[in-house]
DNA sequence: ACATTTCATAGCAAAATGCTATGATATAAG
DNA sequence: CTTATATCATAGCATTTTGCTATGAAATGT
């Protein structure tokens, strides 16, 4: 039971985009460097988020992201939903997957109800609340750990963050 | 997000231990049978519950399981963390995994707070309630669909149970 | 034109998952 | 004391999923 890499970058991308100030640009290659991930990977990442239509999307020179609504209407079942693609915990909750044994299922009751407590949790985070809680530890930033590690930007030790 | 056949089965394993008369021996090999899953992989499956000391086995002919403790006294937060391995959402948060990020990483507040969430719901669920709640909702018999779809043991179209 | 950005798809290496195969060990029954 | 029947244990492998790279197109400011 682990959430993906899309799920976990996806997030911090956004938690950058809420912390931005309002009206300024967001640059893929800016985030990416930040946060230690290939340009191309956050690219995929993002389009996920899309048709969620939440992000605003400038193209060409100068281009960027900024948040479509307010941070505190964004809420974290949806994003979820789109990175993580499904949030259910067993393959017969998921939307298009009816289970022909529904009905004489020991182990449903109990699955439906993780997924339900699980969603409500989500439900219930917003963007705004998640920013604000943790405007005070702002993420690392590229120089200020390269004086007591080793870490190269490009390959080398590979450190995740989460 | 998808918890693992391992955990499935097991549980799964669990509710009929639960549901057999009590100084009754279940044994592996009807169990697979009942559950449509190899002997092998279940054998695996329950290996993995015994450090957790809920288990009586009885070796040779005639032999089998039995719940070693009072199903009520049986909490999912033990049990998926035998099966699941590790039931963090992120691996910063798993036991032997110390992040050097902790202090400034923004979303870790919002895992922490996940984490927390999911495993106070399975600690609330104790295998008794679980195991009352679907009396009436019996697994499949194996003979019991047999007629209307084609269902045969080994090989064939693979139907999943959960 | 041209540099810079987002947009989009294909493909591939590594890891995790879901199982099978094989054999050992314990125990009841004949 | 042999044999059938169960649990116990490890190794290995095929499939799926994950995490990423590569490549190129489309838009847009300079």
């Amino acid at each position: 039971m682990r959430f993906s890499t899309r799920t976990r970058y996806g997030l911090r991308f956004l938690l950058r985009l809420a912390a931005q100030p309002p009206g300024r640009l967001l640059q893929l290659g800016q985030a990416a460097r930040e946060e230690r991930i290939s340009l191309g990977y956050l690219e995929q990442i993002v389009r996920a988020l899309k048709p969620l239509g939440i992000l605003k999307a400038v193209r060409g020179s100068g281009g960027g992201y900024a948040l479509a609504k307010p941070a505190a209407e964004i809420n974290m079942e949806d994003v979820f939903l789109h990175l993580e693609g499904e949030i259910a915990p067993v393959r017969c909750l998921a939307a298009a997957r009816p289970c022909s044994y529904e009905d004489h299922c020991s182990s449903r009751v109990f699955w439906q109800a993780l997924d339900r407590h699980l969603r409500d949790f989500l439900r219930c985070c917003n963007l705004q609340e998640m920013s604000e809680q943790c405007k005070n530890m702002d993420s690392v930033s590229p120089a200020q750990e390269k004086e007591d590690t080793e870490i190269s930007l490009s390959g080398g030790s590979h450190v995740e963050l989460y």
